[in-house]
This record gives structure tokens, sequence and C-alpha cells, in this order.
DNA sequence: TTGCATGTTCCGGA
DNA sequence: GTCCGGAACATGCA
């Protein structure tokens, strides 16, 4: 699931309950400690509350008075806030209590998991190869960071280092929306390219973050995409697929010539 | 059984 | 230095 607005989502979460002591953390996987350990964790935030709590691309930064915890959602992750009555799910894998309740990190295939900094300034290098957020990007930024850029565009876009937070679902529907083909190389894009993708990029994600996902509406590509030879939503064209930069990408070739 | 899945990282090669 | 493809990581599903 997680992409940006799934994970603006988590932060939301979170948000909600900064403030309550935490009383404790449970670990119920170690697979999903990145750099730490169960013990090092629970030592960390005992007694300690989370502050408010920030994002960049699809990091969740939670600082909790001094240490700061990193998540990251990997492609099965979760927060989410439960009662204390409610058993666990099998892949709650990390489990903080607090207040009236829990915030459980939930991942099924453990491909990220919980890092841990002693502050903020080791919390920076963790993330320092990071390009800038896609939702706070400016315009001219984005032009910046496209220019002396070769290779194609539907890897730029998913370039993390480059620009943080679009993955494979957002690339593509950027790019189908804006009517421009991931395969373009990224030199050839003219100004009005730049554009159309920066202005579809934001009001894509806008759209997105409100519901915490990218809708699957069967307006959008991501609505469209699953069905194998499906049609393209805006001209019935038989969606093309293939992979590029080792994700599965999908097109219309009709709407987005090459 | 095989291939695929919205993640990142690391490696070899162009 | 950049960029690309492929493999690895771990798990479940069609």
């Amino acid at each position: 699931m997680p992409e940006l607005p799934d994970v603006e989502g988590f932060r939301r979460v979170l948000a909600e309950h900064t403030g309550e002591p935490i009383t404790g953390v449970r670990v119920r996987d170690a697979g999903v400690l990145r750099g730490t350990t169960a013990r090092a964790l629970d030592d960390a935030v005992r007694g300690r509350r989370f502050e408010e709590p920030r994002r960049l691309g699809k990091w969740l930064i939670a600082p909790v008075g001094g240490p700061v915890l990193i998540l990251h959602f990997g492609m099965t992750g979760s927060l989410s806030w439960h009662s204390p009555d409610e058993p666990p799910h099998p892949h709650d894998r990390v489990i903080w209590s607090l207040g009236d309740g829990e915030l459980r990190f939930r991942d099924m295939r453990k491909l990220q998991g919980v890092r841990l900094a002693d502050d903020e300034r080791r919390a920076e290098r963790i993330l320092g190869d990071l390009g800038p957020d896609a939702l706070e990007v400016s315009r001219k930024e984005f032009d910046e960071l496209l220019s002396g850029r070769r290779g194609r565009l539907k890897s730029a876009l998913t370039d993390q280092s480059l620009l943080a937070g679009l993955g494979n679902l957002l690339a593509d529907e950027i790019c189908w929306q804006a009517r421009i083909s991931p395969l373009r190389a990224v030199p050839d894009l003219d100004e009005k390219d730049l554009a159309a993708l920066y202005r579809t990029m934001r009001r894509i994600l806008r759209e997105s973050v409100k519901v915490e996902r990218v809708p699957p509406r069967d307006t959008w590509l991501t609505g469209a995409r699953d069905e194998r030879d499906g049609p393209c939503p805006h001209c019935g064209t038989t969606l093309s697929r293939r992979r590029v930069s080792g994700r599965t990408t999908v097109w219309c070739r009709s709407c987005q010539p090459t």
C-alpha cells in the first residue's frame, strides 16, 4: 500500500496520540527492527511522549523528546490505533502502549521497518539521501531536479533521492493523467510537458492525501490497471504493460505516445 | 508450482 | 558520476 498519501494517513494516526506517556513497547517480531534492538527501543521511548510527527516522502519521523523513531512501511506496512482488548493481528510486529490504547506497526512482508535515531542529527543522516517531498516541492525546484537527468521519466519520478514520496502507482497515475509516456526520456520533455507533470502531480497528491491512498476510481488509471488487457479509462485502448526499472508499468500507448 | 505484489538496497555493467 | 536491470529481502495470494 504505502506511498506518500498512505504514509500521510499514518502520520495523522500518530498525531492524534501525541502527549500521552508511552508505558511500554512490545516487539512481537524483531525482524522489522533495523539497526536497533527491542531493548534499545524500549529504553529509548518508555516514559517519553510522542511529539508532533512529520513525514518525508514515504518515511514517518516520530520524535519522542530526544530520540527519534523512523518508520518505513515497505509495501505492506501500516500504523493504526487499537484498544488493548483487541487481539493483535498476526502481522502486528511492534506495539507501543500509551493512554487508553496502542499504536500498532503492522507489516506482512517486513521489507522495511522501525529505526531508532538517538537525536535529530542522526535522524537526518538516515534520511539524508532523500530528495524533497513530492507534496512540498515547488515548480521551480521540480524543473531543476529534472534538468540534467538522462534516463526515463518513470525512473526519475520514482527515484526517492530525486523526489521523495512517489511510488509505482503514483508515478504511472501522474504520467497517465498528464498524458505523457513513462518511457519518455527526461531530456526530451519540453516546458509544456514539465508544466503538465507538475500540475498533475500536485492535483493527484492533493486528492490522494485527502483519502489517504491513491483512490482506485474507475476514472483513474489506478482503478483500471489491475485488469489484464483492460481498457484505458480515457479512450478504451488496451492498456500497455511492461517492466520499467524493475517495476510493472502501465500506460496507454494512444493517450501517451512515446 | 510459479509468478507477481503500491518498498529499498546493493551489485555489475553500459 | 549516472543510469539501468537484476537480485535480494519476506510473505501471501491467484
